[in-house]
DNA sequence: TAGTGGTCTAGACCACAGC
DNA sequence: CTGTGGTCTAGACCACTAT
């Protein structure tokens, strides 16, 4: 069973809970601290407490004399965690599909050997998808994986889950580096995104390592406007 | 002059200030509520909420029936560079020159003010600086500046240390929120910079804050071709 | 004007640490 | 045991917004 909380922590959860179910939505107008108050029987300077952390939080927004509401959408892209994008944008209340539009199995060029520390002509893994939000392509994946560290990625069914999560599954992951860079779209990269050609692109290059091998090195091309790296120190 | 601030945060700006000054170290023993509750002749809550509030932005640490303690030193985030742009041009063996466009102060506007959290119409220090690695321009630096964190702001010879070295100077820096964006350069920003407009820009927008304020807020403009963030997770 | 949030008071009881 | 922090109460006054 779950301890018993402090009551400001539970108004936290209710309120955090109505809003993640959906039942508020951003912007709406939340019960004000009278209104908790009755509700929850308490004392206001502990519904205070609870609205006002959440505030600070930024899941709140307040104006005075006006009233409590939802805050807008958080932004996207934590640059952080290494959320996948399919949770990222469920987690914004809209729909992730995605297309698969290569999936086979290929010799390392120089470039990549050395990315991979490999010997050049090694057998990798290639995937290559577009991650759709609604109808919108808001990604453009392209990505190298290890065989050694995900044998059966050739298997699997990328509209359903994303390489990322069946990356995590099968091998345990130990760090990433990554660069981020502002790139025109080149011809091909700009029809896939339904972008202009030289539009400006935000790409991430990640490099993941599992176990002491480099497991997977992708890069994802965004385009410049719909997408927003975030984070904190 | 200063508006004059509740009391919470008047007890927060003067712990801070000890800590900041050197007078109270890393890990050394804090004031008990109750003697800060003599100290400034007000209630326990206030105090509580004060000590509170620092303890959630890790500038305290608080042990149920022991005491409150300075909080060990942050760990340096090697996300994203909270390093300057100097340092970094040196590193790479360049010199680093920057020609101030401009330094004086401003109202805030509506947008400025809410990041800021701040009334409209407040006064900000606002700089303008661009960044140049040899003879090339790197970085464009739109910085606007919270006059209670960095009084002497516009009295600093921006193109011997950067504003960046100057605020950490100024205020101990708590925490950042950063946001990067691949952007197409607007005219006048592209003509600064010395590129095409409408070329892709990484534009890192970056928000300190120091003592539960925030003391600075920036938006950097890098061309495209000539910047890179890097980190590891 | 009535309702909202922003702040503050002067108590209280509890769990925990250290002596 | 005393002193600490963790939480909570039942009021209060103020500034602000909306009507």
């Amino acid at each position: 069973m779950q301890e018993k909380s402090p009551i400001f922590q539970q108004i936290k959860d209710y309120l955090v809970g109505e809003i993640a179910s959906g039942r508020w939505k951003e912007g709406e107008l939340v019960p004000s601290e009278q209104a908790l108050v009755r509700q929850f029987g308490v004392s206001r300077m502990t519904v205070n407490r609870a609205v006002r952390e959440l505030t600070a939080e930024q899941v709140l927004v307040r104006r005075q004399g006006s009233g409590t509401y939802v805050a807008p959408q958080k932004y996207q892209g934590t640059l952080v965690e290494i959320r996948n994008i399919a949770d990222e944008i469920r987690a914004r209340g809209k729909q992730h599909t995605s297309r698969v539009l290569a999936l086979d199995e290929k010799s390392a060029d120089d470039t990549l050997a050395a990315e991979f520390d490999l010997e050049p002509g090694a057998t990798l893994f290639h995937s290559l998808i577009v991650h759709f939000e609604n109808e919108t392509p808001v990604q453009l994946e392209d990505r190298w994986v290890n065989p050694v560290c995900a044998p059966a990625y050739l298997e699997q069914d990328f509209s359903r889950i994303t390489p990322n999560e069946h990356l995590m599954a099968s091998a345990p992951l130990q760090g990433a580096t990554y660069t981020i860079e502002a790139q025109p779209a080149p011809e091909e990269e700009a029809r896939l995104l339904a972008i202009g050609a030289g539009a400006p692109c935000l790409v991430l290059h990640r490099r993941t390592t599992s176990a002491g091998r480099v497991a997977s090195v992708a890069t994802m091309w965004h385009p410049g406007h719909l997408a927003r790296f975030t984070g904190s120190v």
